[in-house]
DNA sequence: GGTTGTTTACTTTTTA
DNA sequence: TAAAAAGTAAACAACC
C-alpha cells in the first residue's frame, strides 16, 4: 500500500509547526541527533572549499551564505543556523566587522544586516517560533541548487544530501523521509541524469548532474515550483507504450527495479542505445567539441534524432567510461573543477530554444549566469518582493509553511531562520523597500 | 548491513 | 474542479 499521506501543508508528522510557542516540537536542535559533518570536510571534493564557498555560484541563499564565510571564514565553524535562543551563531558570524573578509563585497549589506539582525533578536519573541520551518523550494529545486553549485555540476547523492543539510537546517530531521523523498526524485525526474563513477573515483554511489535541457525548469523566477515538469519526450513516449502494452517486456509489476535496473526506464536494450544516440546528438548537434569521441561503436547507429533528448542515467550504463566522458569531459576533472562542464551546460542552455537569459528578471538562469553574490542576494530580495506584491510563483503560497509568519511578518521571515540567508536577503530587502 | 537506486501507490498542494 | 506537480511511504534489489 502506498504512503500514509502527510504532505507538505498538512500538519503531517515531519513539519514543523508553524503555530506559535516553543520551537520545540519536529524542530529539533540542529545539534541534537545531527549526523553533519564539517561542511569544509564533506564537501571539499565539490565546492570551492579554497575560498569558502565564495566561489559558488549563489542562489538565494546562497548568496548570504557566501557572505557569512567570507566574514568568519569556512562555514564549518558556523553551520549552526538554528536560530535557537540557546544562541545564534549568527551573531557572533554577522556581527564581525564587516567587510572584513575578502570575498565580502558589499559592506552596506553586512551592516545594514547587522542591524536588522538585532532587530530580528528584538523581534525573536515571535520570529523564534518559525526556525527550522520547511523551506520553500521543492526537492527537485534543492537538488538543483545543489547540483548548480557544485564545481563539476555534479554531486553524489551524499553530498546532496549534505548541502541541503547545511543549508537548511530544517532537512536535519527527519532525514529518513526527505532522504527517501530525494532519491525519488532524482530517480523520478527526468531532469536529473546519473553518471557512473569512473575506476580511478571509486566509491559508492554514482554521481547525479543536470539535463542540459533542464535549465528553463524554474521560469517562474526562482527555485520554487516548476511550472512544468521537465519530461523527456521520448523516455514518456515510451511510459506510455508501456503502459499500453502491459508488461509486455520483462518488467514485473512489483517495484524492484534494480534487477531490470540501468535499464529499468526502458525496459529494453533498443531504447538505451536511443538514449546514447540521444546524448550524443544532444552534444555533437548543439555546440560539443568533444562530440566526435561520443561517435564510438555504441553511437554509430546513426538515427539522427533530432531533438536534445534524454541522457538518462543509462548512458552511462550502455558506454564506456572513455565515452561517457567524451560526452562530458569534465567528468575528469571532477575534483578539479574543470571548467568545460560549465561550459557544456551553459553553452546547453544557450542553444534551448526556451532560453533567454533575459526572459525574466529574477530567472534562475539569472542567478547562474551571474555568479555573484550580490546578483543572489538580490535576486532573493526581488523574490521576496514579489511575494510581498502577491506574485504569483514568487516565494511561497501563502499557505506554505513557510509564508505563514505571524501577523507582523513580513516575507522574510523565512530567512529569519535562516540567520546568514536572513541577514543579506533582508538587507536587501528592506533597502527596496526603503528606497 | 547500510547505502543507493528504482518503482509503485497514494495523498496533498498548486495551478489552469 | 480537474489535472499536474510534489511529497511521502514502502518494497525491493544491487552495490560497497
Amino acid at each position: 500500500m502506498g504512503g500514509s499521506g502527510g504532505g507538505l501543508g498538512g500538519p503531517g508528522p515531519g513539519m514543523a509547526p508553524v503555530t506559535g510557542g516553543s520551537s520545540a516540537g519536529p524542530c529539533m536542535s540542529p545539534a541534537a541527533g545531527s549526523t553533519v559533518t564539517p561542511l569544509s570536510a564533506s564537501m571539499s571534493n565539490s565546492f570551492n572549499t579554497s575560498q569558502g564557498l565564495s566561489g559558488m555560484t549563489s542562489p538565494p541563499c546562497m548568496a548570504s551564505m557566501t557572505s557569512l564565510n567570507s566574514i568568519n571564514g569556512p562555514l564549518a565553524n558556523n553551520r549552526d543556523f538554528s536560530g535557537h535562543s540557546g544562541g545564534l551563531p549568527l551573531n557572533s558570524g554577522l556581527g564581525g566587522p564587516a567587510g572584513s573578509g575578502p570575498g565580502l563585497n558589499n559592506t552596506t549589506i553586512t551592516d545594514s544586516a547587522s542591524a536588522l539582525l538585532q532587530r530580528a533578536r528584538a523581534d525573536k519573541t515571535y520570529r523564534r517560533s518559525y526556525t527550522h520551518a520547511k523551506p520553500p523550494y521543492s526537492y527537485i529545486s534543492l537538488i538543483t541548487m545543489a547540483i548548480q553549485n557544485s564545481q563539476a555540476k555534479m554531486l553524489t547523492l551524499s553530498e546532496i544530501y549534505q548541502f541541503i543539510m547545511d543549508l537548511f537546517p530544517y532537512y536535519r530531521q527527519n532525514q529518513q523521509r526527505w532522504q527517501n523523498s530525494i532519491r525519488h526524485s532524482l530517480s523520478f525526474n527526468d531532469c536529473f541524469l546519473k553518471v557512473p563513477r569512473t575506476p580511478d573515483k571509486p566509491g559508492k554511489g554514482s554521481f547525479w548532474t543536470l539535463h542540459p535541457d533542464s535549465g528553463n525548469m524554474f521560469e517562474n523566477g526562482c527555485y520554487l515550483r516548476r511550472q512544468k515538469r521537465f519530461k523527456c519526450e521520448k523516455r514518456e513516449i515510451l511510459r506510455q507504450q508501456q503502459k499500453a502494452n502491459g508488461n509486455h517486456s520483462s518488467n514485473s509489476s512489483s517495484g524492484s527495479s534494480s534487477a531490470n535496473s540501468p535499464s529499468v526506464k526502458h525496459q529494453d536494450g533498443h531504447q538505451s542505445h536511443q538514449d546514447v544516440n540521444s546524448a550524443a546528438n544532444t552534444l555533437n548537434g548543439s555546440m560539443d567539441p568533444y562530440s566526435s569521441h561520443a561517435h564510438s561503436h555504441h553511437l554509430q547507429r546513426g538515427e539522427s534524432l533530432g531533438d536534445s533528448d534524454c541522457i538518462k542515467s543509462e548512458v552511462g550504463h550502455h558506454m564506456d567510461a572513455h565515452q561517457l566522458h567524451g560526452l562530458y569531459p569534465a567528468l575528469h576533472h571532477h575534483a578539479s573543477s574543470h571548467p568545460s562542464m560549465q561550459h557544456i551546460l551553459a553553452g546547453q542552455l544557450k542553444t534551448d530554444p526556451h532560453f533567454n537569459p533575459s526572459h525574466h528578471p529574477f530567472s534562475i538562469n539569472s542567478i547562474i549566469a551571474a555568479n555573484s553574490e550580490a546578483a543572489a542576494a538580490s535576486k532573493v530580495a526581488a523574490d521576496m518582493k514579489l511575494y510581498e506584491m502577491g506574485y504569483p510563483g514568487a516565494y511561497a503560497s501563502p499557505i506554505s509553511p513557510m509564508a505563514a509568519p505571524g501577523p507582523n511578518d513580513g516575507p522574510t521571515a523565512y530567512y529569519h531562520h535562516h540567520p546568514v540567508a536572513a541577514s543579506a536577503a533582508a538587507s536587501i530587502y528592506h533597502s527596496t523597500q526603503s528606497v
